[in-house]
DNA sequence: TTCAATATTCGACATGTTTCGAATATTACA
DNA sequence: TGTAATATTCGAAACATGTCGAATATTGAA
């Protein structure tokens, strides 16, 4: 490990400082679990949920799931898109090939 | 996505806070990058450095990185063992398999 | 234009994190 | 035993984060 150069290293701690929270976790889990299967491979997470709908039920203020997304934003593992009154979000799928990436044994030789 | 239950979002959320600090992160990194090829392929990682050759370089201070490296024990990223006057520390693989399993593309049908 | 639905920003506060240097602990060896 | 090498713990300070509710913004529709 890892396929990934190390000097990243201030973006990957990012992203993983945007996972670490448990809400926010919580919400990227939702994110990721709303994929919808196209025939375009390179978009596996389309278009979600709103913000109202991604922190139902977590018990946090309405205006501090809006904060954990700005910062899942942030980090480059969502995209987010204003659609009428509402608020769309998706994963974004190049960080997490980047992510994936950074966890793979390297393939250089000797594992 | 992902293979992974999500109630071990406290558990996951955990080793992310661990990884998203730069200093941990690139000490994590260094223990990544020494890892010694064996027979058994169940202990990729092997004996490693201790706290002061991981530490060197980093501009903070010696007390610093233990603490970080108590940090990444705490999130089941490492294993310490005190070997005389060292302390050495070596990669959790199991986690690490944990975490790839977290972020692999959903295997059950759709992508 | 006014209203309702949805989302974001703001200020404040409590809590958590990072960092240091000093003090202490552990160990091997002269 | 005493000393040097290495590591850990401690207390304090600076800084960052998570949270809320109120205020504001944005939009669609009555």
């Amino acid at each position: 490990m890892s396929n990934i150069e190390h000097n990243n290293n201030e973006a990957l701690a990012d992203i993983f400082k945007a996972l670490s929270n448990p809400y926010r976790l919580e919400i990227f889990n939702r994110l990721s679990s709303c994929n919808v299967s196209t025939d375009d491979s390179s978009s596996e997470h389309q278009i979600c949920e709103c913000v109202g709908s991604l922190g139902k039920d977590l018990d946090i203020a309405h205006s501090t799931v809006s904060h954990h997304l700005k910062e899942l934003k942030r980090a480059g593992l969502i995209r987010m898109v204003r659609n009428g009154k509402r608020t769309e979000c998706q994963v974004n799928e190049a960080t997490l090939a980047m992510i994936r990436a950074y966890f793979q044994p390297c393939c250089c030789g000797k594992q």
